[in-house]
DNA sequence: CCGATTTATGCAATTTCATTGCATAAATCC
DNA sequence: GGATTTATGCAATGAAATTGCATAAATCGG
């Protein structure tokens, strides 16, 4: 599973617009449009894309609000733990789930339609849940910089 | 720009596999493949649907480290926050970069090779800054939800 | 370093998919 | 409630993805 440099081209073309035709990606990177399919699906067979998707505007479909949520645990057992990050994943409104080493053990990313549906999530995820010790809300006024894309010319 | 329940169907359908042939999502929604496609292209025009990309997945092209970056800066002077802001968002393992309110401005998102990019990365973007007053950094041990999928059905 | 084997490529044919004209049905608007 | 706008399905068209095949490049073993 070695990446050439025609492979990391064609990533980065397709982690940007997964909509090019693949005679175009061809020409951009020079090789013939079933070269670059074939190289396309073994990418997608061995996993290096996991998945090709159409990103949604979040306001446009009511969701205008994004609060990223720092989580302190209680209590550490794994067990514990593993409940919680199915909660967490579980959520729709629960973009993004981190485990982290510090401070806090978790971080939320969150899509919500306004401040009343956080809060109330806030009751569900952290209040009921017996293992949350504290947590920390960040509001974005802002979502600057959204994506997935990994650096691959860089 | 309304959205019924055709179209929610549609975004909810493409944003978890945008692979998915246009008769088939229309046999899912009970619509032709020609309304299905009329129907994405609006979506797509209007900016409903921001664009379709592959997800590389980081650690198959060596980027194995997600690092969650919290700062604070000196000075809250608007031109000062700008310049700020295009640093984070011209660097590439500044995946995603959001300005926050609260005792940090901004959360960034990293995707860094190792431990050394990321020290260097600092480097870069903090501590040759001459406005950040501290930063807080976040390791992930295990990013476990990764997404931009936007609540559709719930 | 060279021949043998594996692997990747381009071309062209095929098939699947996206796209559009058109007549009809549904929805919206006085 | 009729007129207009809008969306739909069907079928034809066009474009794109996919595959067989012969060739070229790369890799491997000695």
């Amino acid at each position: 599973m070695s990446l050439d440099s025609f492979d990391r081209a064609l990533l980065d073309a397709v982690q940007r617009d997964a909509t090019t035709a693949q005679h175009a990606l061809g020409e951009q990177v020079n090789l013939s449009s079933a070269a670059v399919n074939r190289r396309l699906k073994k990418l997608t067979a061995d996993g290096v894309i996991r998945k090709t998707v159409a990103l949604v505007d979040p306001a446009s479909v009511g969701y205008s609000l994004t609060v990223i949520t720092e989580v302190q645990v209680e209590n550490e057992r794994l067990d514990l733990l593993d409940a919680m990050k199915r909660t967490f994943m579980a959520c729709p409104q629960v973009q993004q789930c981190y485990y982290v080493a510090g401070e806090y053990d978790f971080v939320l990313i969150m899509q919500v339609k306004h401040m009343e549906q956080y809060t109330e999530l806030t009751r569900a995820l952290f209040f009921e849940s017996n293992n949350v010790k504290r947590f920390n809300t960040l509001v974005s006024m802002s979502n600057l910089k959204v994506g997935l894309e990994v650096p691959l010319l860089a």
